[in-house]
RNA sequence: CGGGGUGUGGCGCAGUUGGUAGCGCGCUACGUUCGGGACGUAGAGGCCGGAAGUUCGAGUCUUCUCACCCCGACCA
């Protein structure tokens, strides 16, 4: 079986790119460094939009666009931010192109634009150029914008989903009178983040704070969420940015509050990615294809029939189109595959690629004695069921398969999650398994610097929830207060 | 930008001392199959990344060029 994979165990890199391109999700563009995302890909990040922008709404929030393009200017007003992101900015230089001499098609070097326009890295500054204008007073406050775009990061190295030059992404803008508010909406959008891991991509992770380090580039605190892939590796699957007062300077935001005086305005952004989609893939994907939990699985339940040529198929398209009708009647994504072009053993395997919850097969037997045979996608087991309790099972069985999912990706991050003491066994920890690594920092960048620089781990977050621990860290000797988590990551 | 590698049907590859291109998968047609990726038969499909050179003759040798991939420095 799966034989078209790469084996997890041999290469997991591989067997990540093989899964990419086998479950027909996304593929390598002729551009360097993006890929195109093909129909079944683009129906999952489509389910991921569909559930985190109800939350986005749930909480207040609502949707607007700004322009792909930022003048340079613009950009280069937040000192921090221009330095985090002039490395890795497509910049417009032109407008037209004509023919030359030649007959080849080349840049007008007379259509020169009078400013650079780059193409946005990330939005805060024309954003904060427009909230300028949309803010006077406290009555104006908040702004709770968010916005579904593409952006460009110019990137040395790219892999499908988990780091392409342009990516798909939301990214929230918020504007608050007070700092205090500023800072809930960070926590309260960290919060989103993390329970839309845990409760629909069925990946428990990690909250926390980003050492000055990791923090994005204007931001005065950044809180991210972490998550364990099946390698051990660490993957940053949200963040959300108290901006403080940055950005409404370096724009001159201000507003005027309840006494009649003049502030700036305070800033949060938090945004998610289609990095989500690799987290989706590594967290729960086996050696037979991918595993999508059923509250984002664009196809949750297929129905194969199993029949000889004359007149087999008849019988059993009637039982699966009733069970389809009954199904999407409650809410369910079928699908009733009837090709006769493959095989259903061909069919099988492209489903458990693919990564469809449940399978529900329809043979002659099943027709005389009224059953059907349901298998499920996360633990590969069937059973057959009498045909009338189809539409009491299947819900239930999603339900069920969902939890499960969940709960071995809660296993597994337990198991791998190690407190480590010394330097010595970090790194054996490291190198032997991999892992989150809850392990005493001194606080100080040097150190950071130092382990990143020797064991290419970094710190990932320091938990919210660590708990105050006197201890020594790690590197250093140094007294420390808490635990951080470590780990190497993608 | 350093270090390594690869360019040959749609995809993955082979191609000997230079002699005019082949295999697997996929594709098309027909037939037999159909409870875990079926089989047979017959087909279609290639300026061998590009340019120049050596030679009677270049996928193969030489030089130049272009593109892509992998490993590092940067990153959601």
């Amino acid at each position: 079986m799966a034989k078209f994979l790469t084996n997890k165990d041999d290469n997991y890199a591989q067997w990540y790119n093989d899964l990419v391109i086998k479950a027909d999700l996304a593929e390598n563009s002729v551009v360097r460094g993006c890929m195109v995302i093909k129909p079944y890909g683009y129906a999952i990040w489509e389910k991921i939009q569909a559930e985190l922008d109800k939350l986005f709404k749930a909480t207040g929030h609502v949707n607007a666009y700004f322009p792909l393009f930022i003048p340079k200017s613009f950009f280069s007003k937040e000192a921090a931010h221009v330095e985090g992101f002039a490395k890795e900015c497509a910049v417009v230089t032109h407008y037209r192109l004509k023919l030359s001499e030649k007959g080849e098609i080349v840049v007008d070097e007379t259509a020169k634009l009078d400013e650079e326009l780059i193409v946005r890295p990330t939005s805060e500054t024309i954003i904060w150029n427009s909230y300028k204008n949309w803010i006077q007073s406290y009555r104006d406050l908040p702004i709770l914008i968010n916005q579904w775009a593409n952006v460009v990061r110019w990137e040395m190295r790219t892999r499908l989903f988990l780091r392409t030059t342009e990516f798909l992404w939301q990214e929230g803008h918020t504007a608050h009178a007070t700092r205090e508010e500023a800072e809930e909406e960070t926590r309260k959008m960290i919060n989103v983040y993390a329970s839309f891991a845990e409760n629909f991509m069925a990946i428990p992770v990690i909250k926390g704070y980003k050492s000055e380090n990791e923090r994005f580039a204007g931001a005065l605190d950044t809180y991210a969420i972490e998550a364990l892939m099946q390698d051990g590796k660490a993957l940053q699957a949200g963040t959300s940015h108290f901006l403080g007062q940055n950005f409404a300077k370096a724009f001159d935001v201000q507003f005027t509050d309840k006494n009649g005086k003049l502030d700036y305005v305070w800033a949060t952004s938090w945004g998610v990615s289609t990095r989500l989609m690799g987290a989706l893939i590594m967290a729960h994907a086996d050696n037979n294809g991918l595993i999508i939990p059923p509250k984002l699985a664009p196809l949750q339940v297929v129905i194969v029939p199993i029949y000889k040529g004359d007149g087999q198929l008849e019988g059993m398209a009637k039982a699966a189109m009733k069970i389809k009708e009954g199904l999407e009647a409650r809410g369910i994504t079928v699908k009733f595959d009837d090709r006769d072009t493959h095989k259903p053993g061909f069919k099988f395997a492209e489903y458990e690629l693919k990564g469809v919850p449940v399978r529900i097969a329809i043979g002659p037997r099943d027709l005389e004695n009224n059953t059907i045979e349901v298998a499920r996608r996360d633990t590969l087991s069937k059973e057959t069921i009498p045909a009338d309790s189809v539409f009491e099972h299947i819900p239930k069985l999603l339900t069920d398969i969902q939890n499960n999912i969940l709960s071995k990706a809660i296993q597994f991050k337990k198991e791998n999650t190690y407190h480590v003491d010394n330097w010595k066994d970090f790194i054996s920890r490291l190198d032997d398994t991999g892992g989150f690594i809850m392990a005493h920092w001194d606080g100080t960048a040097e150190t950071e610097a130092k382990i990143k620089e020797e064991t290419k781990a970094t710190i990932r977050c320091i938990p919210f929830d660590s708990p105050e621990e006197a201890g020594k860290c790690i590197y250093s000797g140094k007294p420390s207060k808490r635990r951080v988590l470590f780990a190497r990551s993608y």
